[in-house]
DNA sequence: CATGAATGAGACTTCATTCAT
DNA sequence: TATGAATGAAGTCTCATTCAT
């Protein structure tokens, strides 16, 4: 657990610029001229950390999942019912503080281009596989203690990714008509209610 | 009802041919050339019916609106009952024929346009809102006539959608991993639950 | 001197709308699309008429030259000596209705042309030799008879003739800054006090 | 005083090139590729240099300005009697090797630009306004030195730049037909004499 | 490490001209 | 005659990438 080198401080610092740049102008128009300005260096530092456009893609990633995945495991350690996890794991992804909405329209975009770049589909979707095992995992647990009726946790739990990152990208689309919080409340009830059996 | 003119015609061969190529190769790689080949026209011709590519973006969800919009209806008068409405309105986002993998994955590129070209994202939205206000009456009709218990019609209908969206999403990015009639099923079964009040 | 036939009104009619154009966008900007507009005809029609662009500038040439010289040489003959011959012909050019910044702005667009193409260039030079032996003349009358001094014709007609060119230049460039008509009196005043000897 | 950055030297270079193009083959055929060509670089450099086209004819006229002004200043300082200073001045305009054909054509063409392109017309007009002050100011010192009689001095100073111009836009259009050393030195003598009163 | 000048392929777009109807 | 759909060459401009300094 060494400390970070020069060389990766300037790599963050990149993908910072050019994480900054597709949500503020969109992927298209995040070139490398742009990306360097944002980050105060040259277009020829760029190419020197990152071989080409995909890599920084693939940085940003790996730079989410890796800045996000610790805080999560250390708040949901701290609920014990699947109930209450389950509860904590809407909440979590309803913050629109961490997933305001210029990063949830530079993430979208990013998806997009899982499509037609293999590795940027290789990492996006480990990221949402481990989610989604995070989830089925919970729901187990649920079943298993009681709390939850019997249900297909895979398929729930991609229900329920579903239902969270759908009601993203409608609000990334059209935040005005999006009561992006009401829904999310919504959702947790809707989803714990069938889970729990409750009415 | 007047017979469709050679340039009606000759538009919709060409946004279908656009529309192909965005679903195969992805917006990115959807160059006037690439569209003019599978056209079978020469790139002069795109300019001379559609002003850019965003008008011929526009076409497309014009056109998308136009063909499916008709036959929603019509299906959908079949059934009388808030419940069987909503039963078909799942299964009709759910049918994998009608949206299959190439539309779903050119329809999200189109999806992410938006943020960056305002009549795209206009197009959109109305798109989308009609879509929620039926959803949304019919949650009100279902309620009015007690088949329903009391909820937030709007509400409802945002979430309804964005889980229907979201699924395809998840499908988009990783087919493999979604069991996208399952949980479309799921689905189907947790709303009309939460909502019927049964469990 | 037969009546005109309809191609020759057509073709009027084109090199009209044509001069219109290029008088109120430019030269580059007279495209054949937005002549045929103006001209409220075809694009196939303008090719009809005339072979090329070419064609239809040396028509305007031509057109020009052929309704203001008759008018010029009926006004001019109603003026015997060739100090009042002098005035009037500083004073027709000078006639801000029939020659209006939007006619003279297309003029000197078309005049720039001639470098480029050869008859253009032969139109407008027959068209200024025609003007500047009618000057040359008057002043050689006007030596004759005493009324002006000794002068090389020939010089002193390319003189005047550049003086008005010129002035015109200068007020199409800009307009404001270019007491247009003063700067005419003046030029009258300048050259009939040379010719005429008198301070 | 500094140096000359590489930046600087490149755009000169351009600009010269462009200009070369300009007079040997017309606005209209001085495309990219051709500067290109003509400064020996790829067509990628000069958007390097210059945003676009506009900014190069720009550039020309700054350059020309730039480096004429001086040498004008420089010249004309030598001089010191009204009558002097405006011999100098219309013999400076008639050098015909500093002001060759094939510079007046290029010029001429840039002026026509001046109509549609804003930018390009406020270069031109500040650079002639100025020319007009200093030939009013020396009218105006003649005036008041009693070398030359009373005349409007902002009138004068436009007619004699417009004879000179219009005396370049001749000789560009017909060279052969243009004696313009002659007419030059006509000029000069009809403009003086009319100042200083003699015949 | 760092720069940014330089490249060149390729994108979008325009437009005179042709030609089937 | 008359139309305007269709073409294709050519133009401007963008941008990831390379490389000498």
């Amino acid at each position: 657990m060494g400390r970070k080198s020069i060389a990766d401080i300037r790599k963050e610092e990149i993908i910072d610029a050019f994480f900054k740049v597709v949500a503020e102008k969109g992927l298209a128009n995040a070139t490398i001229r742009e990306i360097a300005e944002a980050a105060g260096c040259s277009q020829g530092m760029l190419h020197h950390y990152f071989e080409n456009k995909e890599a920084m893609v693939l940085g940003v990633v790996e730079n989410v999942i890796a800045s996000y995945t610790p805080e999560f495991e250390r708040e949901i350690s701290k609920y014990h019912s699947p109930t209450e996890r389950m509860q904590f794991l809407f909440s979590w992804f309803l913050d629109t503080e961490r997933f305001d909405l210029q990063f949830c329209r530079a993430w979208m975009e990013i998806w997009i281009l899982a499509k037609t770049h293999p590795a940027i589909s290789t990492a996006l979707r480990s990221c949402y596989r481990v989610i989604r095992d995070v989830v089925a995992e919970i729901i187990r647990d649920g079943i298993r203690l009681g709390e939850f009726g019997k249900v297909d946790a895979d398929i729930m739990a991609n229900l329920i990714l579903g239902s969270i990152e759908g009601g993203t990208l409608l609000w990334v689309v059209d935040a005005e008509a999006t009561p992006v919080s009401a829904v999310g409340e919504q959702r947790a009830k809707l989803f714990l209610h069938y889970l729990t059996g409750e009415v």
